[in-house]
This record gives structure tokens, C-alpha cells and sequence, in this order.
DNA sequence: CGAGGGTGCTAGAACGTTCTAGTAGCTGAA
DNA sequence: TTCAGCTACTAGAACGTTCTAGCACCCTCG
């Protein structure tokens, strides 16, 4: 049976119910809650044991408004991209070693950007990290001039001072999916586009690139695709119909990929007999066994590493306000080819 | 060029630089930024610019601390569940009208429920609204004694004080669905049933119900199936092999439904010619084009809206302390069938 | 025996708000 | 004139923490 709460007047314990509880003072309860020097054994435990009596729970926001640093990071996410889910769940792991604190912020239907940056300044966020923002530049200077801000998935045209990007190597991920399957023996690659998403215009440059490279610049073609299902499919019904179809597709993210597959097998297209596809981002679909893409994996825990390590270091390290080395504003990490079921050699 | 933030000290800007811009004291900038009345026209303007001027933001954490309503509401949902972005979404557009602030905390790879529900409770939520949550009754009531608490779509056996649940009615849903079939001619029809997820035993009744209704009792066929596409499509496979085969099957959700569907195609079998499927949530993924799913539909925003009022309720209205009306500590709200393109009329 | 340096603890002032109880000035009725 | 009742405003005390001093004690060393 778990013990009562038991405050005496219905109000939530605080710090000097528990000191008139143990006979100490608040200042002392606090160094014990804290797991700070200056209390005895002894003491420490009787104090334990009267907050575990009547149920006390430190209060957070009083917690963070007394002490200079909150130690909180914002992040801000698309609540519908499975993709941020990742990256957030990489973000928990990698705040709390370091003593930080997530306090998130969503984007979504009724919540724009804006909205949602806002609510995490107002709770006194000490760093910024947004997941794929869509915000014109000059609104993250400005951002960027209150706190640290970091930027994960988006890349920026030029530095913005205090602000600091954590991407994937998108054109170097679109190169290693042409040379696969170049490799295999394709020649005539199509590529189905994200748009305007973030990353979308590298991953297009790289496949540009590496089909130049190769020697198959006649055989460039892009397709207007996007970030969904639907947008994938509508692609492929597209190359369906195109004289002479491609052997190979490379779609923008796993959804678009999912859709393309689908709209192929539907069509008795097979995969990878027919045609070959790839995707982009090794998310928990791709890995699915009924579906076992290849695609370009994005590290996510990589990513959320490093940008939590940035913001800290941002933080902490106050030497680096002056230092501030110019060629490390942004990290961008490797992704890597993973070689599933569809793709193969061409008829 | 949006203004400098201009904190002469570098410090974030509060109600006393404002104040002494403005030339009044902080008790009436505090006034003029909560838009209580008692505050001339003209001052509140001047006080206004001068806030402005110096970029300054409230303090979301002090605000919360002195007022002894901080009319915040805990959400704890699952970072990786569509359906709950889905809520969240609704969740939020329900809260603003009401005047309250939503705090979000993800359960997620190594962050539980407790985890979760401890860091709203410390950040003084009014109360907790938990989607799907799958902690033991015991440790609900434990929390539900401590402040209001509402669980979405999760039914429990009885009521226990202080938690509130809004549900949909998952029997009736899996009837609606067995209805339809069995309209369109279908005898053999076939569950794909979700385990111990939350809902599961009720669509799973539901099934058998409906089955035994139309007299269908011998045809009676429950797969274990789950949440995941890859837990549908192992179904599926152990469907294919079975003789005779069912004409029709109803997964759990559309994420299994869709796992079945992609066995289907990918076996030459043709949906609905051969065999028709049903989902559950009409989530995203069953309104896209090339998916285009007969589903149960969940109403997520009507859900949401349902969860936040109670809570609403709960914390303003005082009375309902005393006459709290034992039969409404329910809400169930009915699904609809939505029906598409995988279901027809059997061969 | 006194100086120096830990420990273990406490009083009281922050932190940035909101709230309570005013005060001052004006208007209008008795 | 006086007083009641408004409106516009202010001083100062909360709220629940943490932080800065500093006190009292016990060691150890010269």
C-alpha cells in the first residue's frame, strides 16, 4: 500500500514541510534533495525519510526561476514525422548524462513554428535545438541572437552567428545510392524529389553529380515527389507510364519509397526484378521485413548526440564565446548505404 | 530589422526593466501583460512599447510559481505512436480555447511511464492527461490520487477515484466492421487481433460477438497479431497457408492491416477481389491513395477535446468534488466505419 | 594555548512573477 | 462641505526554491 501524500492542508509539500518534519532547516533539506556536499550521514538520511513520508516532490519551476542556470533545452518538433520521434528519443538519452533537462515543443496542424519557439523561451530554455526547421533564415538569426540555437537536418546557405547545424551528408547519401546501383549494373536511374523539404535540394545535387560522374548524364531524371506516401506514389504512377522506364529509383525518404513500391507491386511491377528502389533515412519502416528496403541511413542517435553535445558545450564552455572558430559551425555526418531486398542486378 | 533584445546587462529582460523604462512600477506592467483591467489606456500603451523596446517575455516558470493556478496540463504520450501525434494535435487545439498550457513528456525507448508522468508532476501540471498508458491500475490510482487524472484509450475494469477515462468503443467498432463484411457476403472472416495492447480484448470481443450473431460461430478465427506492420504481415502469411482461407480479414489497426495488405500483393493475392481487409483508426496511413483502407475510424480530435474538458472540468468546477456523479467517469465515444477500397463482395 | 582549516548546519536574501491592501485623486450625491 | 465610490496606480509580501554568508564546533599543528 503506498503511503498517503498527506499534506496537512491539501497543498503540495514543500521544501519546509519536510524541515519541520526532520527538525532541520530548508536550506539544508535543499542541499540533501540536490545530492549536495555539506550534509551528514546521518541527518541526510532522516531527511530522506521525512520527504519520502509526506510525499515530497521538488518543484521544478521554482527549482529552475531561483537558480541562474535551468539547465533545459528546448526542442522543438513535427509531432507527425516519425523521423523527429527518432531524433528525439536520441535527444533524452543524450541530455541526461549531461545534466540537462528536455522540455519539448511541437509542431503541428494549429501550432506553427513561431508558437512553438515561443513557448520554449518563455520557459526558459537555455539552448535551442530545432528538428528540421522550415523558418526563413533572418527568424533563426533573430532567434539565434537570444540563445544558442542548434539546427538538426536543415542546412543553412551561410553561418548565422550563434547558430550551429547538425545534418547528414544528404548529396554524399544520394552518391552512395547511385554508385550501388551503378554497381549492380543500372545505368538508367530515376530520382523522385523531396521539393522544398529540407535536405531535398543536396540529395538532388548529389544524384546529379554521381550520374555525371558515371558517365550517365542523358539518363538524369528527376521527378517532383515529397516527404509522403502519397507523394511517392504519384511519382512512380508517373514512371509507370515513361518510355523507356528506368531500371532504378531513388526516392527521397522511406515514405515516398513505400509509396513508389506500392504503386509498382500493384502494378505487377516486381522488386527488384523489374525495377530496383532505394530510399532514404533506414527509419523503422524501411527495416520492416515485409518491406526490407535499401536505403541511406541517417544516423539519428548520431545526430541527436551531437547536437546536444553543441548546445552543451555552447553552455558551458565560455572560453568559446571568444574563440569561437568560424570553420566548426556545422557537423555533418556520414550516412551509410543499407543493402536490403530492393535492389538488385537489372534484366 | 527587428530590434535589438537590448538587455543592458546581458540578462534576460524582466517586469522591472519595463517598469522602469516606462516609468511605473512592476505591479503595473504585470497588469497591463496579464491584460487584467486596471490600467489606463494610455499607460498600458506606453507600458506596452516599453516591453516591446526591450524584447521583453514573460517568465513562463516565476508566473506558474507565484499564481497559485498554473492552469498547465500534463500530456504523456508515445513517441513513436502515430495515433497519439494524432491526439496530441487535438489536445492542443482543445487547450488554448480553455486557457490552458500543455506540457508534454514522451514515453520512449529508455524513458518509461513513470519516468514520464514523474517530470510533469514535478512541473506542477493541474493534471494529467496519459494516452494510451500501460501502467498497472494500481499505480494510476496512486497518481489519480494526487491530482485529476484522465486516461484516453485505455479502458479499465472499474472506476477508480479520481481518474477519468475517455475511450472509443472498440466492441462496437470490431462489429461495425464484421457488420459490413458480412453485408457484402463475407462468412469467413478472419482477427488479427492486437494482444495486450491497449483496446485489443475489446475489438477481440467484439469479433467473436458479432460473429456469433449472424451465426457465424464456426468461422470464428482469432490470429495473434500486434500493433506493428511486421507483426501483421506474419499474420498474413500464416493466413495464406491456412485451408480454407478466410474471404475477409480485420486487423487490429491499420498498421497490421497494412503488414496484411502488403503479404497480399506481394503473394499474387488480390485485394478485394480475393480477400478483403479492415483496419482500425483511420489514421493517416489508411486515407492515403494507393492504401485507400476500409477502416474503423477513431474520432482522435473528438477524443481529445473530450479528454481536455473533463480535465478542465475537473480543476475549475469545485462542486463536482462533493457531488461527483459516479456514473460518468466514462466517456465512450462511438467509431464509424469508413469504408474504401479493400473490401468488396466476395468471390 | 592559539591559529588555521575542515565539517555540518542555519539565517536570510535572492529569483521574477502575482496578489493583497492599500493610497491618491476625481466625481457626484447628500 | 463631506463622504462614498469609483479608477489608476503602488508598496510590499508572498510563491518554493537556491545561494551567500557566516556560526559553532572539532580537529591538527606549531
Amino acid at each position: 500500500m503506498p503511503e498517503t501524500p498527506a499534506a496537512p492542508d491539501g497543498k503540495r509539500p514543500t521544501l519546509a514541510d519536510v524541515a519541520a518534519r526532520a527538525g532541520v532547516s530548508t536550506a539544508l533539506v535543499s542541499i540533501v534533495m540536490r545530492e549536495a556536499k555539506g550534509a551528514g550521514a546521518a541527518t541526510r538520511e532522516r531527511v530522506l525519510q521525512a520527504a519520502r513520508d509526506i510525499g515530497y516532490r521538488p518543484d521544478a519551476r521554482a527549482r529552475l526561476l531561483r537558480s541562474q542556470r535551468s539547465r533545459l533545452l528546448g526542442v522543438q518538433f513535427g509531432l507527425q514525422q516519425p523521423f523527429h520521434a527518432d531524433l528525439v528519443e536520441g535527444i533524452y538519452a543524450a541530455a541526461e548524462p549531461a545534466g540537462y533537462q528536455i522540455a519539448l515543443s511541437a509542431v503541428a496542424a494549429g501550432r506553427g513554428e513561431q508558437r512553438a519557439a515561443e513557448t520554449l523561451l518563455a520557459d526558459r530554455c537555455e539552448a535551442l535545438v530545432l528538428l528540421g526547421p522550415q523558418a526563413p533564415a533572418a527568424r533563426l538569426a533573430e532567434l539565434a541572437r537570444q540563445l544558442p540555437v542548434v539546427s538538426v537536418a536543415r542546412r543553412l546557405r551561410s553561418p548565422i552567428p550563434g547558430l550551429e547545424v547538425v545534418r547528414t551528408a544528404d548529396d554524399e547519401g544520394a552518391r552512395q545510392a547511385v554508385d550501388h546501383l551503378v554497381g549492380l549494373g543500372h545505368r538508367d536511374i530515376a530520382h523522385v524529389d523531396g521539393g522544398r523539404a529540407p535536405g531535398a535540394a543536396d540529395r538532388r545535387r548529389g544524384y546529379r553529380t554521381a550520374m555525371n560522374r558515371h558517365g550517365l548524364g542523358e539518363h538524369i531524371r528527376v521527378l517532383p515527389g515529397g516527404l509522403t506516401e502519397e507523394e511517392g506514389a504519384s511519382a512512380a504512377r508517373g514512371l509507370l507510364a515513361a518510355r523507356p522506364r528506368p531500371t532504378a529509383v531513388l526516392a527521397f525518404n522511406d515514405r515516398c519509397a513505400t509509396g513508389v513500391l506500392d504503386v509498382f507491386l500493384r502494378s505487377g511491377v516486381t522488386v527488384p526484378g523489374d525495377i530496383s528502389v532505394v530510399g532514404f533515412d533506414d527509419s523503422h519502416l524501411a527495416r520492416l521485413a515485409h518491406i526490407d528496403l535499401t536505403t541511406v541511413g541517417q544516423d539519428s542517435a548520431r545526430l541527436a548526440r551531437l547536437a546536444v553535445g553543441r548546445a552543451v558545450a555552447r553552455l558551458e564552455d565560455v572560453a568559446r564565446l571568444e574563440g569561437e572558430d568560424a570553420a566548426a559551425w556545422e557537423d555533418v555526418v556520414a550516412p551509410r548505404l543499407v543493402v536490403r531486398g530492393t535492389t538488385g542486378a537489372p534484366r
